[in-house]
DNA sequence: CCATATAATCTATCTTGTCGAAGAAATAAT
DNA sequence: ATTATTTCTTCGACAAGATAGATTATATGG
């Protein structure tokens, strides 16, 4: 039924778009981290990943693993067109909800 | 316990933020309906305001009713300084996550 | 085949989102 | 005063999302 994005959701649904053909657990992970601060372990993102796919926000295909030196091969992520969609309708509630205020939020 | 909002929570806080002194449960809702479209019972509101002021994000007090026609008093809410820094800590993170995106998600 | 590196999943729990139905408080009508 | 009507809030119950420690999987190097 909810086809609402929870906020976790909408910011790895950004971090893959940002990272592009390099999305997978990792980096979507440490884009998260760098770019907002905020901490996520690898199983909160990878279950966020998850849940995504479920929906058919997002899809995956196991690559090879680097041929350098050893591990698993990696998930690769890539955002549907209904994820696209959702993401647009989700930043779009909150910009509208948040128009007009300066930023009244930080303010005293 | 996480410090980070809920998009609801978010969207909740902006309108309360919107609203000013003529902030409480009905328009809220229709705050929320109105600007972005997105369907909320008032029982999901109440019950989102009512977390938010446990967790010290906003307060309250109850104000005599409309001496017009009837009903009830009603509840008034204001964002606390901790829920501005909660909300502007929200807003940041996901902007911080757009910053640069175009509009990337709406595109094929 | 054991150590090490890399990446993903399992299991479990807490937090948020959601709303139908019921309750509370005021005025108006009978 | 009793009942109806209007306005607004709370209850109770469950679904969905967030969170992470421990565990498993897969690759390379000695």
């Amino acid at each position: 039924m909810s086809r609402n994005l929870g906020e976790l959701e909408q910011l790895v649904l950004l971090a893959l778009v940002r990272l592009g053909d390099d999305a997978y657990g990792v980096p979507v992970q440490a884009e998260i981290e760098q770019r907002t601060g905020r901490s996520a372990s690898f199983a909160t993102v990878y279950t966020t990943l998850a849940r995504l796919e479920a929906k058919g926000f997002v899809t995956s295909y196991t690559g090879a693993p680097t041929p350098e030196r050893g591990g698993r091969g990696k998930k690769h992520f890539s955002v549907t067109a209904a994820g696209r969609a959702a993401l647009s309708r989700s930043m779009r509630d909150i910009t509208s909800m948040a128009r007009g205020l300066g930023e009244p939020w930080s303010a005293p």
